[in-house]
DNA sequence: AATGCACACAACCGCGACACC
DNA sequence: TGGTGTCGCGGTTGTGTGCAT
């Protein structure tokens, strides 16, 4: 399971699984200082054995600034639900109207918590609050936030969703 | 107290789109 | 204009944790 052969990570990438918070620290001082961009240049000068696809993903679903985690409201929730049915599983253009939030947040959340509601319970906005069965465990990490606008660079749609929702 | 199961979340993978040369 | 490299997205898998038996 060493080679890949997708084109951003042909090359054998040697780190996998999760990220320790030293790698997390190295990741996020290399953006700071040269920006959130190449990240194949990013991946091999910030000293990281992996590949920057990983990098990507881990800065923008967890180290970027400004990131919310865990709690999801019931507005949230609810909104998740009305732009899935506009959208369907264009988890992007859905984390682009809730500030904060990551396609990958949502998509989990979806997943494990909407998607079965949905099905289970007839297509009802039940708005039961996150916790349907069991407590929110939140793993504390997301301290990292300062600030920072959620940029995921998927307005291409924005006029739609504003005027269907009146955002 | 031990074990198995279900759930939540992080991370990986493959593919298409886009940008640059 | 075509080729190559990179980025971004959505789907899927892996792993840790809590609960039930």
């Amino acid at each position: 399971m060493a080679l890949k052969k997708d084109g951003a990570t042909k090359k054998v990438v040697n780190n996998k699984g999760a990220w320790t918070p030293e790698e997390d620290r190295n990741l996020a001082q290399y953006i700071e200082i040269h920006g959130p961009k190449k990240w194949e240049t990013i991946a091999v000068k910030s000293g990281l054995n992996r590949c920057g696809k990983s990098c990507r993903l881990r800065w923008l679903n967890y180290l970027r600034p400004n990131i919310k985690r865990g709690n999801i409201s019931v507005e949230e929730e609810e909104l998740i639900i009305r732009l899935h049915k506009l959208l369907g599983n264009r988890w992007s253009l859905i984390a682009g109207r809730l500030p904060g939030r990551t396609d990958n947040e949502i998509k989990n959340y979806w997943n494990s918590h909407l998607g079965r509601k949905i099905n289970h319970k007839g297509q009802k906005l039940e708005s039961s609050s996150s916790q349907e069965t069991r407590p929110q465990k939140t793993r504390d990490i997301s301290q990292v936030n300062k600030e920072g606008t959620s940029d995921s660079g998927n307005s291409d749609i924005n006029f739609d969703v504003n005027d269907f929702f009146d955002i």
